[in-house]
DNA sequence: ATTGCTCAAGGG
């Protein structure tokens, strides 16, 4: 299969902070000033750009009104969510939201169980097949060779029954997500199955809340991906939402990796109607089974398996949540006071507005007892 | 420029 590579050096893990821009340090500020900054005119400013008299808030400026007034699709500058972007909000929204404030602030044992993840999930994609590097220079680019992946894995699907790493993507409640399946494959009785694979640091089954977390991305997995073989997912909708140029001109390693595939593709917009065509005209069912299965990082032990019930209302439900929150329709929320265990090992309960507010107080003890260890 | 924009998942 094939995987992008950035020409110019750009990767966002790489650059961590710096990159951050004036707007998005005062966003932080905003959020730390919690509920005083809602009220609109509390703070007119040192400037006094409120010039008195002048009822119109026109004279304020801009990048101060677009604070109050963007959504964070807007302020995060998003076109999209990751599948995983509502998965992790099921966690906790607010550690969710100020992840997305501080991209790669993480402990080095968190990362560390998450790369010691991604080898395992690695590791069983290169069983399927090779990984193909391609230099790419634009959005464009990357978006082909996602389309170009898709055409040669549903003929794989069919042929031999199983693919891993299936790009699916579609507009959900309004808002466009982009996800990865792990797994899918043909069962002996002949169904579709997902499977996603959770591996954990320690033998222990998952919580509750871990199980239901998971059960949700798988969820919304088969929601999206039944869509796009159902003919739901349209060329018009993802060019909309993606804001790419369909005649934007294809870099080279591009156009070359699409014939050595065997493709004769021009532009982007060829790409994209013969991705829908494959889509629907391959014969390919809706997702019967949605199985995760939880191992042990080290002994590779399968710890335990769920088979989720696709509850369609119940998803559509948790989504529009969620999604209310994207749009600016309503403020982020922290956990219930039932999961405020969740707060011990978030990165963020330092500045953490939720437990500030009272949602929850960090217990001393149970600080010290974790220092002492 | 009234600045700009994306590989998702990775685990708890």
């Amino acid at each position: 299969m094939t995987e992008t590579g950035e020409e110019e050096n750009v990767s966002a893990e790489a650059s961590g902070f710096s990159d951050m821009s004036d707007s998005e340090f005062l966003e932080i500020l905003d959020l730390e000033d919690g509920k005083e900054s809602s009220a609109l005119l509390s703070k007119p400013g040192p400037s006094s750009e409120l010039s008195g008299k002048d009822d119109k808030p026109m004279c304020l400026p801009n990048w101060k009104r677009g604070l109050d007034v963007l959504s964070p699709m807007e302020r995060f500058h998003l076109k999209y969510l990751n599948v995983t972007d509502l998965s992790t909000q099921n966690w906790c929204e607010l550690q969710m939201v100020y992840g997305k404030e501080l991209p790669g602030f993480l402990t080095p044992e968190k990362a560390d169980v998450l790369d010691t993840g991604a080898s395992i999930h690695l590791a069983r994609e290169l069983e399927l097949h090779d990984l193909v590097t391609v230099p790419i220079t634009a959005k464009e680019d990357a978006w082909a060779i996602k389309f170009l992946n898709i055409l040669t894995m549903i003929p794989s699907l069919q042929s031999e029954g199983c693919i891993r790493e299936f790009p699916v993507f579609g507009e959900v409640e309004g808002v466009f997500l982009v996800g990865v399946i792990d797994e899918l494959h043909y069962t002996t009785k002949g169904e579709l199955e997902l499977t996603e694979l959770k591996t954990r640091k320690r033998p222990l089954l998952p919580l509750d809340a871990q199980k239901k977390k998971d059960c949700f991305q798988v969820s919304l997995y088969k929601y999206i991906f039944d869509a796009m073989v159902q003919g739901k997912v349209t060329p018009s909708s993802l060019i909309h939402h993606t804001k790419l140029c369909p005649d934007k001109p294809l870099g080279p390693p591009v156009l070359r990796h699409a014939q050595q595939e065997g493709f004769s593709v021009k532009s982007l917009g060829d790409l994209i109607e013969l991705v829908f065509l494959s889509l629907t005209l391959s014969d390919l069912p809706v997702i019967d089974i949605l199985k995760i299965e939880y191992i042990h990082q080290e002994t590779a032990t399968v710890l335990g398996t769920e088979i989720v019930a696709f509850e369609e209302k119940a998803v559509r439900g948790k989504v529009q949540h969620y999604i209310a929150y994207w749009m600016g329709h309503r403020e982020p929320q922290g956990v219930d006071v039932e999961e405020a265990w969740k707060c011990r090992t978030c990165n963020f309960t330092d500045i953490c507005e939720w437990k500030k507010g009272g949602g929850v107080l960090g217990s001393t003890l149970e600080l010290q007892t974790k220092k002492a260890k």
